[in-house]
DNA sequence: GAGTGGTCTAGACCACCTC
DNA sequence: AGGTGGTCTAGACCACTCA
C-alpha cells in the first residue's frame, strides 16, 4: 500500500474511532509532517484523498476539518463499489432469477463497445436489505473480459470476485439516473403495486485501461432506496 | 487563475474543440511538460482535476486518454452549480411563488447550524427548461450569510448573485436522493397528475469555510430531468 | 527493454485567515 | 504579524504496459 493512501487510511480510522463531529479541527500540515515521518506532499495528497471522499475539508489560512455526513442507510452515488459499503449494517442478499450467455442487443453492444456477435454473460436478480427488496438489477458483462459465472458466483458479491478471482482491476463508471413507473413484471419482482414509482439507473463499469465490462440497468424499490452524493466545488 | 487550472482548462477546451472520443490518446507528460513549460507535477495537478471532472483518464504505462460520457440533457449531481453547465443549450427559467424572512423550522435549523430564532430567507420556485417544468425548488439561505435578497434577483440565478453580488465562496454540498409520490400541490406546481412519481432531493450548500448557508428540498418532474454521475475507484 | 504514468522528497514562495 | 494551507519546482526512483 502506497505512503500517501495508508496516511488517509489511518487518519480516516482516527476520526471514526474517535467519533469526531463535522468541523473538529485536526493536527495542522507541519504535526503531520513529523508524526508520519514524510514530505508535505505526501501528505497534501492524502488530504485531497480524504477531501475527495468526503471525510474532510480544508480551509487556507485556518485548518483542515472533519466533515461527516450524518444520515445512516443511504447508498453513496461515487464509490463505485456496488452497495457493500454503505449498507455495513444491513444484511445484504441476491435471489438470482436468470443467467446465460448471450448476444448483444444494439443498446447493450454500443455501451459495451463490442459486436453483435460477441458473447456477453446476462445476470437478472433482486437483491435484498433485511430480507425487503432493495432493487431489480439486470447486467450484461463483456465474455471475452469476464470470463466466467456461475449461479454460485453471482449470488454473491459479483465485483468482489471480478476483482479477486479474476485480478482484473476496475477502473471508473459511468451512471444514468433518472425517475419512472413500475411496469408489471418489474413490480412483480419487487413485491410493489403495479404503477408505482421507481429510480431507475443504468451505469456503464469500465476497467483501468478504459475498457467497459459491465453494462447494467437497475430499478430501485423507492421505499427501500436513498442516495447521497458529496460534492466539492474545486472544478468550476 | 493558476497555472494548474489554466492548463486543464485549455486541454479541456481542445478536447471540446477538437471533438475527441472516448478512448483518444493525448500527448504523453513529458510533451505536455515542454508544451506548457511547467514542471510535472503541475501537468500531474492538471490531469488530476480532469480526471475528477471525468473529462479524461489516466493509464499507468500507456497514456492519457479522453473520456467523454455521451448522453445530452442529463445533470450532473457533481458540479455544485445548479444546472447552468449541464443545460447549456437548453433555456433556463423559473417562476418565483414566495419570498419572504422567516423563522426556521427545526430541521432547517437544524440543517442550516442554525438557532430557531435566527432568520433565514425562504425562497419557493418552478424552474423550466424550454417552457417544461423542471422542478419544484424550496430554498432555505441564512440570512446572517446571504444577507439580501430581493424577487429580481431570485428569479435569475441566485448563485450566481451570492458569488458574485456577495462576493461568497461556496465549498461543498451534500445531496440526499430518493424517489415518491407528487402530493397535490408538488402535483400543481408541475403541472402533472396527482399521484405522478417524483425524484426527490435534499442538498446543504457550504461555503469555503464549512459554514453551511443553503438548505434546499427540491421536487423534480420526473419526465423532464434526468441525472448523470462519473465516478472514479481512486478512493476505495 | 523502452516508454509512460505515479510516488515521493526538500525547499521556495504565495494566498488566505485570525487576531 | 504569525499561522496555516496551496502552488510550483527539479529531480530521483518506482510500477505498469506493450511490442
Amino acid at each position: 500500500m502506497l505512503k500517501y493512501q495508508q496516511i488517509a487510511a489511518e487518519m480516516e480510522k482516527y476520526i471514526e474511532e474517535h467519533e469526531l463531529q463535522q468541523g473538529d479541527k485536526l493536527p495542522v500540515l507541519e504535526a503531520l509532517m513529523t508524526q508520519f515521518e514524510v514530505s508535505k506532499s505526501t501528505i497534501t495528497k492524502s488530504l485531497d484523498l480524504l477531501e475527495k471522499k468526503g471525510v474532510i475539508y480544508q480551509v487556507r489560512g485556518s485548518g483542515i476539518f472533519v466533515r461527516r455526513h450524518k444520515r445512516k442507510g443511504y447508498i453513496s452515488l461515487l464509490s463505485n463499489q456496488g452497495f457493500k459499503k454503505d449498507l455495513e449494517n444491513f444484511t445484504l442478499t441476491s435471489k438470482v432469477i436468470e443467467l446465460d450467455v448471450r448476444k448483444p442487443t444494439e443498446e447493450v453492444a454500443y455501451n459495451l463497445n463490442i459486436e453483435l456477435e460477441d458473447d456477453v454473460y446476462y445476470v437478472k436478480r433482486v437483491r435484498f436489505v433485511n430480507g425487503q427488496t432493495l432493487c431489480l438489477e439486470e447486467s450484461y458483462f463483456n465474455k471475452s473480459i469476464v470470463t466466467y459465472l456461475n449461479r454460485e458466483i453471482v449470488s454473491e458479491s459479483i465485483f468482489s470476485y471480478i476483482m479477486e478471482g479474476l485480478g482484473l482491476k476496475i477502473g471508473f463508471s459511468d451512471l444514468f439516473l433518472n425517475a419512472g413507473i413500475l411496469n408489471e413484471d418489474e413490480a412483480k419482482c419487487l413485491g410493489l403495486p403495479n404503477g408505482s414509482p421507481k429510480l431507475y439507473g443504468e451505469s456503464i463499469f469500465h476497467l483501468t485501461n478504459g475498457q467497459p465490462f459491465d453494462f447494467s440497468k437497475i430499478t430501485y424499490n423507492y421505499e427501500n432506496s436513498q442516495f447521497f452524493i458529496q460534492a466539492n466545488s474545486h472544478f468550476i
